[in-house]
RNA sequence: GGGGCUGUAGCUCAGGGGGAGAGCGCUUGACUCACAUUCAAGAGGCCCAGGGUUCAAAUCCCUGCAGCCCCA
């Protein structure tokens, strides 16, 4: 074996390469094999926008883990990847990237915009798959997807249009949010609402016909212009006498009524409110109950319309400016007040988002949610941290109908034709013909739908429906969704009802919820601020490993998490560990025969580890089964650097370069016979550096790869408690020797005797372990005495178990300082001895405290009584020694 | 206004009904033949406050305080 290897890990001379290697070993395929337990998960698809940031390493990363590690445990494994389309967002990057050259869409019409969108696309696609290969995310790539493309596209056109046969899509006119700057509909959950603070300006509308005038409040001064009433609450004496009167609308003088409708407060500012039913949601619902008149006063575009009188062709807050100033001049401005209120922003640009009445295409809710709720509420679906299951049913159960029509052009294209004649045609394939009329030229509805439509087919539509594909027979439903919680609204109940609707079944089984990546303050990273970290930097600075494991430790399933450099440090600290254990463990092993068996006649450091390695390989397994990633990959690291690298590799190498032959090959075996287990623990959380090393190691079989070696198994067989104990006290004693060392500061090359006093059944035990003591504690020789042997005078001393630990040192100890130190010994073991003794004092507790807990408490108790026995004469000892 | 989350070592956070944990930082000592991206030892915490449940509460429940998030 060539030991060549750098004492520093360089993943950038390894990762492409091994990633070609999975490739190249098409080890990442969905295999359809019949009868074997299946494992399908969907990507998120991300957006063609842009790059991908540290959300989408997060994401992505904690799906390589899951998947990974079931495809090692022999499950049947695919992760389909793809990306988002995503409507909105892209057309407007290209709309930015137009305007640098001066040009709008309308410029260019709607099929050169096209043009431009899909070269957009396939640059940006090819970037980001690049990104998620640097990753090292094993997807299967020859089955990937894109929201737009012609299987996609199919599904989609199946769902409108079966939705639409079946009542649950109509078209009408509605308020809907309306983004003046995207110039298109969006849905509610795509608007943001912030508190702003604002003003509140009282404005006096003159009585017709009668003396005096009312006062309304509003927040929106300038749709004053489309008022078309003022209403007060029915049961509002102050205003009883002036229902079905008039008032004159200031600015505009036009006529408008004084209605009641219970839907005013009449403890809120005035008690009168100015109706705007084309402007404002609630005023939309009064107009329609009191049959108002719509009166539009903001266009599309936030210009005031002609409707608007003198104001039309201001935007809408020059024209707000303008009337409170005309009001004011006119004398009907009675005061303007401070006041914050909740404000809606388009999710997209922050333009604040403008209620607007207008044609749109709806998916009716109501009988879709109804299952949606059931199939969460009935456990087969399952949320991963449970709490998400309210914000889920919450969000379900007041559901309202979701506007899917967007007036854009990058998307898909709604399936509806016009015919001048009046008639609709709703179709799957493009009409040749009005059906009613005969006539042939039809025109497509301009419009496209909301991104999310489509990704709601996501995991059926994959998968190749509406055809019946041998891969949705096979692979769906899935089996878990990776998603941010800021996305289970958008996107993960909408996958719930329509597959529910169009599959029949749940799309997937469990939906393990993980948080934002943050930066290092706890804000949340954004272009704006410039506070994002771009994982390729990280990656090309410290590999995709440290990445990994970096994101994959620092989460907890749900929460947030702050990206710091210290954590990217510690995990490339780690790899670095093991690049090192491994090069310790490749140095030893020329001329080594693998075999999948253990030799027999183990020492106890052997079956020590071997133990310690049994215990990790369960509580991984467990955590992973638990979506407990962080969990896992912790205690996967407190195994490979406390228990190998800590312990067993020093413990090894007395054996290793000792002299006994058969002690070096058993040795040899338990090294490579962990360590290659090891590697597969470790590899779903850190691909790259796990299986570049294990290529490295000698091994039998006909695995080709790490990728897909087997999973280790928890096994009986490994089990060994005495091990455990004696080892846990061989290496206590260690510690108290190095400890007690460091106390009187003698440095690591200097030796001194030490001298242990062991009751006679340790003795075997601390007899073997003697040399391994002495190498490990930089001690010099060790005597073993009983409990009868001499005790040394001017001694430091100190307790490991039952073991009492002496550093003869003649003349050289402070007996004060001792004995003080020992003192505090003392007090920290009584207090413990009391509290125990305290609880095994209480009737109570040993009545009803299960029998292992007071089992438990009474070895504590004998513990301490010991140990606090054995201080006691050791002061009484030194008091002695101080008084000569 | 409705709902949720968080409050544990100097910092960032795990954990979770019966002996307080990690990483980083800090102090001290070591270039020991895998690794100084290392090793060893140490200091440091009434687990936010109050009440309740329990034999037992940092952990479960309630109230409060502080911070964050979502929804209307």
């Amino acid at each position: 074996m060539s030991i060549d290897l750098p004492t520093v890990y360089e993943p950038e001379k390894v990762e492409d390469r091994i990633y070609q290697f999975w490739l190249d070993g098409d080890f990442f395929q969905g295999r359809r094999k019949l009868g074997e337990k299946t494992y399908s998960v969907v990507i998120p698809p991300p957006n063609v926008t842009g790059s991908l940031h540290m959300g989408h390493a997060l994401n992505n990363t904690i799906q390589d883990v899951l998947v990974r590690w079931r495809r090692m445990q022999g499950f049947d494994t695919l992760w389909l990847p793809g990306t988002d389309h995503a409507g909105i967002a892209t057309q407007n990057k290209v709309e930015e990237h137009l305007a640098e050259e001066g040009l709008s869409r309308h410029d260019l019409g709607r099929e050169k915009f096209l043009e431009r969108s899909w070269s957009w696309k396939e640059e940006y696609h090819a970037r980001i798959l690049k990104q998620l290969y640097k990753l090292g995310v094993s997807c299967d790539w020859s089955r990937e997807r894109f929201t737009l493309d012609e299987g996609c596209s199919r599904a989609v056109r199946e769902v409108f249009v079966s939705l639409y046969e079946r009542g649950l899509i109509y078209r009408g006119n509605y308020m809907i949010n309306w983004c003046t700057r995207c110039h298109t509909a969006i849905s509610d959950i795509e608007v943001e609402h912030e508190e702003k603070p604002s003003m509140l300006a009282h404005i006096s509308y003159p009585g017709v016909g009668w003396e005096g005038s009312i006062v309304v409040a509003t927040t929106r001064p300038e749709t004053m212009l489309g008022d078309t009433a003022v209403a007060v609450n029915p049961g509002d004496d102050r205003y009883r006498n002036l229902i079905g009167l008039k008032v004159l609308l200031p600015l505009m003088n036009r006529e408008i009524p004084i209605i009641a409708d219970e839907y005013v407060d009449p403890a809120f500012g005035s008690g009168a409110v100015k109706i705007t039913p084309a402007h404002d949601p609630n005023d939309f619902e009064i107009g329609k109950r009191h049959d108002l008149d719509v009166i539009v006063a903001i266009g599309d575009d936030g210009l005031m319309t002609g409707e608007a009188g003198p104001y039309a062709g201001l935007d809408r807050y020059a024209a707000r400016r303008a009337v409170l100033d005309d009001l004011k001049r006119d004398g009907f401005l009675q005061n303007i007040e401070d006041y914050t209120h909740s404000v809606g922003q388009c999710q997209r640009c922050g333009t604040e988002i403008e209620p607007f009445f207008s044609l749109q295409w709806f998916v009716r809710m109501q009988p879709l949610a109804e299952p949606a709720i059931r199939v969460v509420t009935g456990n087969r679906i399952k949320f991963v941290p449970e709490r998400f299951t309210r914000a889920y049913l919450h969000w379900m159960e007041n559901i309202r109908d979701w506007c899917i029509s967007r007036q854009i052009w990058w998307g898909h294209r709604i399936p509806a034709w016009y015919c001048s004649c009046g008639e609709m045609i709703v179709a799957r394939e493009e009409p040749s013909s009005c059906p009613a009329c005969g006539k042939a030229e039809l025109e497509q509805d301009p419009d496209v739908l909301d991104t999310w439509f489509s990704s709601a087919l996501w995991p059926f539509s994959t998968l190749g429906w509406p055809e019946q594909t041998p891969d949705l027979q096979h692979y769906f439903p899935t089996s878990v969704l990776v998603t941010g919680y800021d996305i289970i609204t958008f996107w993960v109940a909408r996958m719930i009802f329509m597959s529910l609707d169009f599959m029949g079944d749940i799309p997937f089984s469990h939906v393990s919820v993980h948080g934002l990546v943050r930066d290092a303050q706890g804000r949340k990273m954004s272009k704006s601020l410039g506070n994002g970290v771009d994982p390729l930097e990280v990656i090309d600075q410290f590999g995709a490993d440290t990445l990994r494991f970096t994101l994959i430790t620092g989460q907890a399933p749900g929460s947030d998490q702050r990206f710091r450099h210290e954590n990217v440090e510690a995990s490339r600290n780690f790899s670095n560990k093991i690049w090192n254990a491994s090069r310790y463990v490749l140095m030893n092993l020329e001329e080594y025969q693998p075999s999948e068996t253990l030799p027999s006649g183990l020492e106890r450091r052997d079956r020590w580890i071997l133990d310690r390695y049994n215990a990790v390989v369960a509580r991984t397994t467990e955590l992973l089964e638990a979506y407990e990633l962080g969990e896992a990959a912790r205690a996967v690291y407190e195994f490979i650097w406390g228990d190998f690298c800590d312990w067993y590799i020093e413990l090894s190498k007395l054996g290793l370069y000792g002299e006994l032959k058969e002690v070096r090959e058993r040795s040899r075996s338990v090294l490579c016979f962990v360590l290659e287990r090891t590697l597969r623990l470790l590899h779903p959380f850190m691909p790259f550096i796990s299986e570049e090393i294990w290529q490295h190691l000698p091994r039998s079989g006909d695995v080709p790869g790490l990728v897909v070696a087997p999973w280790p198994r928890f096994t009986d067989e490994l089990v060994d408690e005495n091990a455990r104990l004696e080892m846990e006290l061989v290496m206590e004693v260690i510690h108290v020797i190095r400890n007690l060392r460091q106390e009187i500061g003698l440095p690591r090359g200097s030796s001194s005797p030490v001298i242990l006093r062991a009751p006679q059944k340790l003795q075997a035990v601390l007899k073997e372990e003697k040399p391994f003591m002495e190498k490990l504690s930089w001690a010099g020789e060790i005597t073993l005495r009983d409990e009868a042997g001499e005790k040394p005078g001017q001694a430091l001393s100190a307790l490991a178990g039952a073991v009492e630990v002496y550093l003869p040192l003649q003349g050289v100890i402070d007996l004060e300082q001792e004995c003080a130190r020992l003192q505090k010994e003392f007090q920290d073991v009584e207090k413990e001895r009391k509290k125990t003794l305290a609880k095994l004092d209480n009737e109570q507790f040993m009545q009803r405290a299960p029998r292992e807990v007071v089992e438990k408490e009474r070895r504590k108790q004998e513990e301490y009584s010991q140990k606090r026995d054995k201080l006691l004469v050791r002061l009484a000892e030194l008091e002695k020694l101080r008084e000569c």
